[in-house]
DNA sequence: CGCATGTATCCCATTTTGGGTTATCCTAAA
DNA sequence: TTTAGGATAACCCAAAATGGGATACATGCG
């Protein structure tokens, strides 16, 4: 592990916490990242790098990731908050 | 019914009634793009960008600018699911 | 018209992306 | 332990997107 400084912003607390309840809804589901790809019409390499930070999505890719994941845009914008909220004070659950 | 796909283009339906409505949101508190500009802590150009589409928003940053509207991702999040229910019947009012 | 306010566009070096392919990680079976 | 296989991360690099100060354009007003 050498630099890892990618870009100015994606490695703040509020991506992590966006990232990971990403992959959680798709465990939750019971998804790979293959399965989920190809719901999306997409290469597994695009769900990894958003999952792991390389890549951003915008609002609209994360509502079709959501719809692909059984969940609405407005839901996960609610939990991504809660989330947020919660991390602001303890931190980790 | 056809699969969604992540779309590939920024001008499509969809980009254009989120873009709507996040100028929407602005013009309504009676902002301009300069004001909100300043709140953000970005240049004009930053806000001009991403409401004509040459710029997209990542989730963190659209945050961001709900914030500094006024509104919550979630109550945004609802308000563009609503839209985008809209614009697949009737379309433009 | 002349000025003021608001928004879009320019420019272009720097960053980020796209996605097929390959490497790495993990777990369970033999 | 070795091996197989599935899941995920990382590679590569041409092509596309971004950043933001400066500037052009649009509109309203006296």
């Amino acid at each position: 592990m050498d630099s890892w400084q990618v870009s100015k912003s994606i490695f703040t607390t509020e991506y992590a916490v966006f990232r990971d309840l990403l992959r959680e809804l798709r465990t939750e589901k019971g998804l790979t990242q293959v399965q989920l790809s190809e719901t999306l019409g997409m290469p597994q390499s695009f769900v990894s790098k958003y999952e792991t930070g390389e890549r951003r999505l915008d609002v609209i890719e994360l509502r079709e990731v959501c719809k692909s994941l059984g969940a609405t845009l407005a839901a996960f914008a609610k939990k991504l908050e809660t989330r947020l909220a919660e991390s602001k004070k303890g931190g980790a659950a």
